[in-house]
DNA sequence: GCTCGTTTTTGAGCTATCGCAAACACCCTG
DNA sequence: CAGGGTGTTTGCGATAGCTCAAAAACGAGC
């Protein structure tokens, strides 16, 4: 097993609280593995019997109904942890985890939760503190999808994407991972059509520049305008 | 300030794995209060002053957007808490919490938080728990939204209504709080009079009895049926 | 450099649902 | 028990976005 540098992860939320020289007896208890690119490293329903910090790449948790569509629940950046089902008392995955590109993550076994909990407190803490972070941004996206139409819900996606995994780039700001239209409509609940459509829009007018699984803003602000604009405010 | 027993909350999640004798100690810092029917708790963006444990009533949590839109995020049910903002380290409340009917919560200063977790650590692990279901239940909703048409919304809502709130009756289950189709549709991303059209006709065929904030499931089943079919299974 | 599979684009019609408007029913109050 | 306010029903037109379909662009591998 590979030793992990505690320097490397030291300042993340998660271990926010805990000494230095504890940190080393919790990363003790993980060992580390690579993923790569379209790999799944869970399935939805899964015995969920390890959780994840992700080091390296990008992965996508994705939920999938009994008929087969799928949505996006998030996508996972370098520092944050996935896979937390038996944090909350989940016996099984409630979705599957794609690694979007190649990626590397530390992995603990699921039994190790309670004990790393007891000894550290903190640990609880921190999780909690994530855990209700996504839970507020959940609500926020029931709220856009109750109240919104597509093409904000797009542009508050990509602006998301933007802030979380953005690459500035002269010509503005590429989401630095392989994402597909399909993608976006299922981050947003509408179809892949739909939003090649609106991206085919906004290109023409110089908002973005994009590619085969591959966006750039060129005009954020742009895009933060059509956002917030109001459901009728039409266009010219 | 009244006195709480201590028998009536023991039993709740929130305070599994707290001794008996402990118990008293955690809610002496507690104090109780009534809200009548329709009066606000906390108003969103207010600061978190305290959070809640719900004893008799129900509340609703609903957020609203900038321009005046609502969602309901939840409603609460008695041995529920609300109010958790400082749990997850937000200093405001994100949403509003209104009383739906006459209602009785315990009260905690946000400010005793940290010292009864440190001195309790089960009640981080019991709330991390409680905001983790929450957050599946919350992904489930945005997946309904993305994938199922407004009838099999409505119906899967009535149902988790039901399971949750639910006063068996001979004639059926009533949801036991006044509930408008306004809120229905706030719960399903969809407008009064789709709700109200959506009942109508479920009245018809003998699958509900409804009034004015007044719902009850005559053939739960049926509408167990509704909520699960696909999309495109027409009726007659 | 060509081939194959995947992703993207675009068209055209269709429809579930919205938005508006008006009438109606119910409940509480005085 | 009449009045006023809130919640509900229903009709009708408008439309955003879906579905189906097909072509085009792109990238990877041979």
């Amino acid at each position: 097993m590979a030793k992990v540098d505690t320097s490397l992860v030291a300042h993340l939320p998660l271990f926010g609280g805990v000494k230095p020289e504890d940190l080393d007896e919790i990363l003790r208890e993980a060992r580390s593995a690579r993923y790569p690119k379209n790999s799944a490293i869970f399935e939805q329903g899964a015995d969920a019997q390890s959780f994840f910090l992700l080091l390296h790449g990008h992965v996508r948790a994705a939920k999938t109904t009994p008929t087969g569509e799928q949505i996006v629940v998030r996508y996972v950046a370098p520092g944050e942890t996935f896979g937390l089902a038996m944090a909350i008392g989940a016996a099984r995955y409630p979705a599957t985890a794609i690694a979007v590109d190649d990626s590397v993550a530390l992995i603990w076994p699921t039994s190790a939760w309670p004990r790393l909990v007891e000894r550290f407190p903190s640990l609880a803490a921190n999780t909690l503190q994530t855990v209700g972070t996504r839970l507020q941004e959940s609500h926020t996206r029931i709220l856009e999808m109750s109240t919104q139409q597509v093409e904000q819900r797009v542009a508050h996606a990509l602006l998301r994407l933007a802030k979380q995994s953005g690459k500035k780039l002269d010509r503005g700001i590429e989401i630095d991972f392989p994402i597909s239209r399909q993608d976006i409509a299922q981050m947003t609940g509408t179809t892949l059509h739909t939003v090649s459509r609106i991206l085919s829009g906004w290109e023409q007018q110089g908002l973005v520049e994009s590619g085969r699984q591959r966006i750039i803003l060129r005009d954020p602000h742009g895009i933060v305008v059509l956002a917030e604009r109001s459901p009728d405010s039409g266009a010219a």
